[in-house]
RNA sequence: GGUCGCAUAGCUCAGCUGGAUAGAGCACCUGCCUUCUAAGCAGGCGGUCGAAGGUUCGAAUCCUUCUGCGAUCACCA
């Protein structure tokens, strides 16, 4: 039992004892800044089951539970609300509980999995700044999840079939000249991206020369040569023609050692991949089991639909009159799937762009219809687009942000206030490289995980990302801060008795933050948030440095209070590296 | 048009299941580096919480309507 739990038991034993009344429930709070206290019982909500002036009421509840609370130390009544003060004791008795505060929070690993679905490219496109706030969110949830208990499996599934990848592998045919990342010094991803713009560039030429012609929009489009050997290429890949399959699989080769050397620098993993071109054809045994169950029904043309009128929605199309699968037969046939490969798994997030909710609270809906127990544990990881200034983000007109260069602009600007602040001009040349990645990667994660998934970004290239304030880097400053004063407070003497420590306001408040670590994990968990944790590490790094900046750790007198000092910061440096790890963001020793 | 989401300080964002005078950062202004890293600390300025109703002892938070922005409503993915 929690103390929270306890003090509201204590308080339903008081109010009985005195009024003679039965309290359903006690609404607690942390206190105010601006009053004296740690916990608050709400008194307000008492009066609905007795009569009363609340601060008298208050008055005797504070009084019962100081006599019978060993904990509560003392209190005070404003208004309706009861204020009540724990004892020193109390917070030490926690502190010295917890042997190892890298660990402290987290819940050992269930036997139940969770898939978390994340980043999912399309081969033709390099990343760009959607697919970071996309794949950081991804990872992110992962480990938070894998912190409150859950054992997760990461996967992407990456879409690498259809009109769309012959296009590029097309264009590369015709005016690649056999050029290889190896030849051209590009990255596969990039290289690959290029001829698909080039697919594009020449295509809109012959709709232009069709159109000169008498051609309407629509008949050029259809006619343009380019997209009819595109078409031609697609039919010959379905076929299993074995250049084609060849080039297909030598270009998509490139495309994926170029996103694995993002997703490393950025610094996410994960466990398996899917690939649509295994998984296009599943789903259909599933559209006839779902018509055998009633779920589905087919109409004269020979189209599938699910009816889900009844729940708000439209009808929805499952499966195509000639047979062929759309998006949501592709979606309903890898949920499937991956529960078969991954019989644990639970339960999946997917972590996919807001444009698809609609999208998401179908496809739930229908497995929740067809009968699979997994179908009440999927989340759709929704989340806001990130725009840029001039808008959206847009491919064909040069307007997205890429993730590489991205990334290097961050490293760059770490590296320029680093250099500016010249703390570490002992540093070899690779150790600096180092920390201006961990740096410049701190700043661009917590600048995009801080902010609630559902709201839109406004990114702005110029302005760029802070490094001063509620930031990563000032996190991660404050990390490496306590790191000097480890380093210079050599071994600690764990032979002196903490519990004689008298602890100041500050610190009191630190180990009030520090507490509430575990719970905070829960909730993070329980919302899918990211923002929580790192609002949290926020509010905790800002109290440190308040007590830092205060209070002497290393030159203060007394043994004992210095022993104290040195060991809380050192488990405000675990935490933050704890939480930040759930970020996905390395802390550094020195900066 | 139907549906979903968002709207809090000049800017970027917190605000948990309704609770005390709405909180941070940036920007602007004051102080603080002969003591543990000033990417810091202490303080100041700045808000009719998009608007109007309603529920409640109490509403930024819940309900209704409206406004603005975004998304979505394909035999596209």
């Amino acid at each position: 039992m929690t103390f929270q739990q306890n003090l509201e038991t204590q308080i339903k034993a008081a109010v009985k004892e005195i009024y003679g009344a039965q309290l359903e429930s006690v609404e607690l709070q942390p206190t105010r800044k601006d009053f004296e206290g740690d916990i608050t019982a709400v008194i307000f909500p008492m009066l609905r089951v007795m009569k009363g002036n609340p601060v008298q009421i208050g008055q005797a509840i504070g009084n019962y539970l100081v006599e019978n609370v060993s904990e509560i130390e003392k209190f005070n009544v404003v208004q309706g609300f009861l204020n009540i003060v724990l004892s020193d004791s109390f917070y030490m008795d926690f502190f010295n509980s917890i042997t190892d505060f890298s660990s402290f929070g987290k819940v050992p690993q269930g036997s139940e999995a969770l898939m978390v679905e994340y980043s999912s490219p399309n081969t033709n496109k390099p990343l760009h700044l959607g697919h970071v706030r996309n794949v950081l969110l991804g990872y992110s949830v992962s480990e938070i999840e894998k912190a409150a208990g859950k054992k997760v499996y990461k996967t992407q599934i990456i879409n690498d079939r259809g009109i769309h990848i012959c296009k590029s592998m097309l264009a590369w045919e015709k005016f690649g000249n056999s050029e290889t990342p190896d030849t051209t010094n590009l990255k596969g991803d990039k290289l690959v991206g290029n001829y698909y713009v080039k697919f594009d560039q020449e295509y809109k030429k012959q709709i232009q020369a069709l159109k000169e012609k008498g051609k309407t929009e629509e008949e050029a489009k259809a006619q343009a040569p380019l997209i009819l050997e595109a078409q031609n290429m697609l039919r010959k890949w379905e076929a299993g023609d074995e250049e084609t399959v060849a080039l297909w699989n030598k270009m998509n080769g490139w495309v994926y050692k170029g996103f694995e050397e993002t997703y490393k620098s950025i610094g996410v993993d994960f466990d398996f991949y899917y690939y649509e071109s295994d998984t296009y054809l599943l789903g259909k045994d599933i559209i006839e089991e779902g018509i055998k169950k009633g779920v589905f029904f087919m109409k004269d043309d020979g189209s599938v639909w699910c009816d889900l009128t009844e729940d708000g929605l439209d009808e929805k199309l499952v499966l195509r009159s000639d047979g062929t699968a759309v998006y949501m037969t592709q979606d309903l046939g890898t949920a499937v799937q991956r529960v078969k490969d991954h019989p644990d798994v639970g339960g999946m997030i997917y972590t996919v762009g807001n444009e698809q909710d609609y999208h998401f609270k179908v496809l739930f809906l229908i497995l929740k219809k067809l009968g699979y127990t997994w179908a009440e544990n999927l989340f759709h990881l929704s989340y806001g687009m990130v725009d840029l200034p001039s808008g959206k983000m847009k491919s064909r007109e040069g307007t997205v942000v890429d993730a590489d260069d991205l990334i290097e602009q961050m490293i760059a600007t770490a590296r320029e206030i680093s250099e500016e602040l010249g703390k570490i001009d002992d540093f070899s040349e690779e150790e600096k490289k180092e920390l201006y990645r961990i740096i410049g990667l701190g700043a661009l994660k917590y600048y995009i995980l801080k902010v609630d998934p559902k709201k839109r970004i406004l990114f702005n290239p110029e302005e760029s990302v802070d490094f001063q304030g509620n930031t990563g880097p000032f996190i991660q400053y404050t990390y490496a801060r306590i790191q000097s004063i480890l380093r210079k407070a050599g071994e600690a003497s764990t032979a002196l008795d903490l519990a004689s420590v008298e602890i100041n306001p500050k610190e009191k408040e630190l180990l009030k933050i520090l507490k509430q670590y575990p719970e905070t994990i829960q909730l993070a968990a329980a919302n899918y948030s990211p923002a929580l944790i790192a609002n949290y590490t926020y509010e905790l790094v800002k109290e440190f440095n308040s007590f830092y900046q205060n209070v002497p750790i290393l030159a203060t007198d007394n043994a004992v209070e210095k022993a104290f000092r040195v060991k809380l910061s050192g488990a405000v440096a675990e935490v933050i590296k704890s939480a930040f790890a759930m970020l996905g963001i390395q802390v550094p020793e020195r900066m």
